[in-house]
Order: C-alpha cells, then structure tokens, then sequence
DNA sequence: AGCGTCTCCTTAACGCTGTTAAGTTGTCAA
DNA sequence: TTGACAACTTAACAGCGTTAAGGAGACGCT
C-alpha cells in the first residue's frame, strides 16, 4: 500500500507551472483551474499560497526576474566590456527572456516583485554605469529609459503575433500596404517594423544607447 | 406622448462612453454590462455593434488615437520647428493622452485599429523624418523606437500608481529605500524613477531621439 | 498512547463575466 | 397592408475568481 504522499506545493513550483501552461493556453486561458489541474490539485488550493490571482501572476513575473538573474551569475560577463556592451545584452537578454513566453511581456511589464532578489543584479547593472562616469541618477535614468524600450517593444511585438519572416506569419504585410497605398511611407514602415525584429531592436537598442551616453554620460 | 426614441448607438458613442467609465472602475472594472448601463441599453445590444468585447477596447484605442490626431490639426505646427521637436512633442502628446484615462496605455497598447485614420497623421510624421534627411527605413526605425519607449514608460508609470509627489502617492518611497539598504543604487534609483515622472520621461525621451539622430539619421 | 494543533488541501457554493439564441419593437419601402 | 430590416430585449449558459466550511495527515506535548 503506497501512501506516497505529493510533496506539498509551494509558490514557486506554482509559478513554474503556471508559466509552463502560459505558452499553451496563452494569458487569457491562464485560469486558477486549469493552473490547479497542471498540478494535481484543485483551484482553492492555490488561495493557500497566494492570496489572489494578481499576486500569482506577480510571483510568474519575479521568477522569469529569477532566471534571468541566474543566467547571468551563470555565464559570466567578458571582463573589459564596456558599459554599452553590457546594457545591450542586458535588455537582449530581458527581451529573449520576455519572447519564451506567450504573452510574457503582458506578463511581466508593471508587476510588483514579491520578493528582493531583483536588487543584488540591479545594484550591480546600476554600479557598472556609475564605475564607467554616470552620476548615480543618470545611472537609474539611462537604465529606466532602455527598460522602457524594451517592455514597449516586446508588448507590441507578441500583440502583432509571430513573425511574417520566420514562421507562418499571422499578419498579412501585403494587404496592409494595399490599404494603406496612398500613405506609401506609412506603407513601407509595416514592413520596417513587423519583419527583422531582431535585427530592429538591436537597431533602436544602439540608438538608444547611444543617445544615453550623449546626454546622460 | 413623447416617443421619443434615443438615437441608435453607433461605434464610437459606445468607444466613447467606455473611455468615460474606464475613469471610474478601471480596465478591471470595464464589464460590457457597466458600459451599457451606461448607455441605457443591456449588454447583449452592444453585440450588434462589436463582435466581442476585444472589438471593442479596439475602437476605444482607436477613438483615443483621433482625438490625438484632431489636437494635431487643430493645433498647427510652428512651421520652422526641426525633426528632434516635432518627435518630442508627438511623443509627449501621446504619453499625455494615455495618462488622461485610468489604465490607458494597456488599452491602447497591442491593439489593433479599427480604421485607417491613424494612416494620415502617420504619414505626415514619417514625412518630417524623411525631408530632415532620414531614409525611409530609417525613419520608420526612429519612430517606433521613440513609440516603443513611449508606451514602455507609461505601463510602468501607471502600474506604479499616482505620482508620490503631486497626489498623495500610493507607493511608500521611503519603506523601499529601507528595503534595499544593501543595495544602494537600486535604492536610490526608485526615487529617480518613481518621482518627477514628467521630467523622468522627457529626459529619456530626449536620450532617445538624440540617439536616433546619432545612429540612424 | 492519546490529544490537540497546525498545515495543506477538498467540496460546495456564490455572484459575476463574456457570449449566444430567440424573440420583440419600431421604421421604412413597395 | 405587408414584409423586410435594423436595433434592440429577455433568458439562459458555461466558466471565471473567490469564499466558507470541513477533512486528512503530520507533529509536538503530556
């Protein structure tokens, strides 16, 4: 007679879970049921770890914060890279972090953290500008600023769905330009800014940057 | 006897009484029986109007990108103003138009338009850039980045709550310091980002459109 | 050994949500 | 006068987040 007992759950392995079932069903099939059921367990049983759905969602939030972190402690940084080269790939990595799930910036953007693991990798992003001349609150500016960048550019990528270049492409570019013809500008930048969105945010990344260290610096 | 009968609904007096009550109960609060209410029809008439409700936090997007439009013309350009300005104050306006509605930027944000009026003021914008010298791919880059920080700011502007210093601020600034005393920057940082949000975005602004003029003009 | 307490979960139910189906009313054309 | 059509209402449904109440197992205490 095996009595093998579950291990009883704690707010990470929800949050775990919960992300698994985000790239599935997508954030609005994200339910407390079907979360429950990914577990083995029944809805109310989530209200033992969490004292509503908002706080899951922000505990889903701070542990992608936590596996960025521990990508980073993980692979350690070339040590003469300049504060540009870090930053770019700190927001690189954020956005990479941000497209492995869907709807993951929606996720993400404007949540609370529930803990304080966030503040050992921020002070160290923040002390790489102040040791390369920033004042402490252009440091927090510059870095604010490129932050911002990034979660915009990651809500309106996953809202256009995936991209017409690689994959199947959901949105119809061709059609798009047909509407919009007597707007050939207007036309064109559809392409612009739905194809290559790699290489589009590295693009304004750069600029980005480079307009930090021009008048923050 | 009056038979009055009140004007059949059309999309946007309902886009429009929906961005009215989003102010009192919030994007959370936006149910389809709240707006009809206060349209003084029941819920299912909206379906005449919309097929989902999707649909129609798309109309309201698009309701509040002609009101930006119509400030534009009713107000004209001085004539001689430079590229830098004209994308400063697109900018500002469109941050200033989604701060004027609770939860503004997550409606408009990863919506589609319902219509094509967005493609004129677009246009004219992206004709700026490209008589200031900009190639055309370029200035479509420029635009969206300046966008992209844009909307990234006002997410997370708005998700912080009301502004601690005008308003009597829903985030306690100095239990935050407390919290992240062994992280100094980090917590100096929040009140770099979190006060003076006015000044905070336009000195990002003004980083980024330097930095688009570095990289991509 | 037995009792009580605490943790972690279940069962049952609540009001509310977006949405659909079917029926009603007023208006206008022929 | 009839019929078609636009613009709604009434009624209902499955599913949602959430709460209240209770139950099973582990743990410490006497």
């Amino acid at each position: 007679m095996s009595t093998e007992r579950r291990a009883p759950l704690d707010r990470r392995r929800v949050a775990d879970a919960a992300l698994r079932l985000l790239d599935e069903v997508g954030l609005e099939g994200l339910t407390l049921r079907a979360i429950a059921k990914e577990l083995d367990v029944k809805a109310p049983a989530l209200y033992w770890h969490f004292r509503d759905k908002q706080a899951l969602l922000d505990e889903m939030a701070t542990e992608l914060m936590r596996r960025m972190a521990a990508e980073l402690t993980a692979d350690p940084e070339t040590p003469d890279a300049d504060w540009r080269e870090t930053l770019f790939r700190r927001m690189s990595g954020l956005r990479a972090h941000l497209l492995r799930h869907r709807d993951g910036a929606k996720v993400y953007a404007g949540t609370r953290f529930t803990d304080l693991s966030y503040a050992e990798p921020m002070e160290a992003n923040l002390q790489t500008l102040v040791e390369a001349g920033f004042a402490p609150d252009a440091a927090a500016r510059a870095w604010f600023t490129a932050y911002s960048y990034t979660i915009g550019f990651v809500i309106e990528e996953q809202a256009m769905g995936p991209d017409p270049a690689t994959g199947a492409g959901g949105y119809d570019l061709d059609a798009r330009a047909d509407r919009l013809a007597a707007h050939p500008l207007a036309a064109e930048s559809g392409r612009v800014v739905f194809q290559n969105r790699d290489r589009g945010f590295e693009a304004g990344l750069r600029a980005v940057i480079a307009g930090v260290a021009a008048t923050l610096l």
